[in-house]
DNA sequence: ACACTTCGTAAGCTTCTGCTTACGGTAAGC
DNA sequence: GCTTACCGTAAGCAGAAGCTTACGAAGTGT
């Protein structure tokens, strides 16, 4: 679905700081931006892209913006991780078998060609 | 610990369609750039950086270097998803309650001008 | 009505990033 | 030994991304 939106949105350190920073609980702008490196815009625009990305949600509460995280980006992404998950480890079992040492840790020091 | 290098690595597009490739199991450098949108020395650079993310591993076979998806990192991007994921839930939970309509049930009716 | 607070957005600039071409190094085949 | 195939890396460049300052809009309280 969206989960290369919540890729590019969670890459930057900045961002995933301000994404991290709602884990305490809802937030307004203001209280997010109080303590971090960056301006209070900067925080505006990290919450835009992370709210296009299904990451986080707000509501107005009068003059200002409530944010909180949204599971909808983060369940998206979790799907698309856990689609590679088990093929990602029959995959290296079977590598390990073939080239021990490098890989996981089979005892079949069959060499190919 | 390193889930910040996947991350940052999984987020570009090229980068993740060259990790995708990988699903279908072990394959040289040049059989991955065979029929992407990029160079193979493009393809060299994006797997140098899906390795030291972790992502993918490779030994040499002969004169070429045969790459696969090494769990490690997806291990780690895991991980740190689901500290996220519970704990996301039961606010996303609490905020629906709090202002329902807007979290609860399923879209987002967040009040645009 | 006026002043103050909170926040989003536009413009501009600097820095980072991904791509290409060119080159060197290593292993296999004749 | 020589040539060919495969791959990683360096240099250089065009495009994108993030940050700051400046401004405007919306809401609250006096």
């Amino acid at each position: 679905m969206t989960y290369d939106r919540a890729l590019a949105a969670l890459a930057d350190p900045t961002r995933r700081q301000v994404f991290e920073r709602l884990r305490s609980g809802p937030q307004p702008v203001g209280a997010i931006a109080r303590g971090m490196p960056v301006s209070r815009p900067a925080v505006s625009q990290h919450l835009k892209v992370l709210k296009e990305a299904g990451l986080v949600s707000d509501h107005p509460e009068g003059t200002r913006r409530v944010y909180y995280i949204d599971p909808h980006g983060l369940g998206a992404l979790r799907g698309w991780l856990d689609q590679f998950w088990d093929q990602a480890l029959s995959a290296f079992q079977a590598e390990a078998e073939r080239a021990p040492g490098s890989a996981g840790g089979g005892h079949n020091m069959d060499r190919e060609r």
